[in-house]
DNA sequence: TCTGGCGTAACAATTATCGTTACGACAGCC
DNA sequence: GGCTGTCGTAACGATAATTGTTACGCCAGA
């Protein structure tokens, strides 16, 4: 599976604006947010772009332009920002149909299926549990290096 | 997340081929399981060979080759299979070290891994009460076309 | 010795992510 | 009204993983 940093990149981005606001700014710029993530401000505002989909943020163009949150971060969770960045299920079936023909072949796509929604079922509940504002303390609270 | 069908294509091999060996045969062949699965050999034969590298199968060359279970069905959960045939985490980190003169750059990786880490863990929990004795039962029970 | 299937390398096709450049659109400000 | 900074988005390339496919050596029983 080749693992995407899209949910860590989207807390991050979240997590940045809502701490950026509680030093009393308005909005933040995907400029500043890309420095802090240390990649290119499009891909912030790709995936900024997918949360203000879901409601998540919103967007200021013209002069004074950025991002601000939408809602609070104690009233996100990463289910939320899971929702608004991934897309596809967690496993696959068989990209192509199986030998229906064959009692294995006809019967292991419903099994999987079951399987596999037990188990996302409970990965979106894990993920429910988890409130941004829960991450951003966590964030502050990561040991300073020692001077 | 490009979601990939290793986890379902193995688990499709070995209730194969426990089904197979119920019937009385000793090994099954790749080319047996493609058809089932609708996919080239080679694509089996390199699960199997994943599979096989954890003890799950065995292997035999030569003539009347084939593969055949090393352990039974019910012991073997589908935890042991995607550890087997998944090499990576569900979800990354950055791909570059963010910022770590920024507060939240600093901090959002050890924040993120925590959350991380519990989210595989009840995933592993989850893989590890299926057992391929359950998926087989669940396979052959599926519903069989009307006459 | 013959033969069927494993073991594995090699390559192409497909797909997703990520980085990057470019440029139009927008709105406040001078 | 023009200037300016940032968004919004298209376009392209690089990278990587998966999957399918061909090819061929290797093995062990008949």
């Amino acid at each position: 599976m080749s693992a995407n940093s899209r949910l860590t990149i989207a807390a991050h981005a979240l997590a940045w604006i809502g701490l950026y606001q509680r030093q009393g700014h308005e909005v933040a710029t995907s400029e500043q947010i890309a420095a802090s993530a240390n990649t290119n401000p499009v891909v912030i505002r790709r995936l900024l772009g997918e949360l203000r989909r879901a409601g998540l943020v919103e967007s200021r163009r013209g002069a004074g332009a950025g991002w601000s949150l939408a809602r609070e971060l104690g009233s996100i969770t990463l289910l939320d920002v899971y929702e608004a960045v991934e897309p596809g299920p967690l496993f696959a079936m068989h990209r192509t149909t199986p030998d229906q023909g064959c009692v294995v072949g006809h019967g292991i796509q419903p099994a999987m299926r079951g399987v596999y929604q037990d188990i996302e079922e409970t990965l979106r509940h894990e993920l429910a549990r988890v409130t941004l504002e829960k991450v951003l303390r966590d964030v502050l609270a990561a040991p300073r290096q020692p001077l």
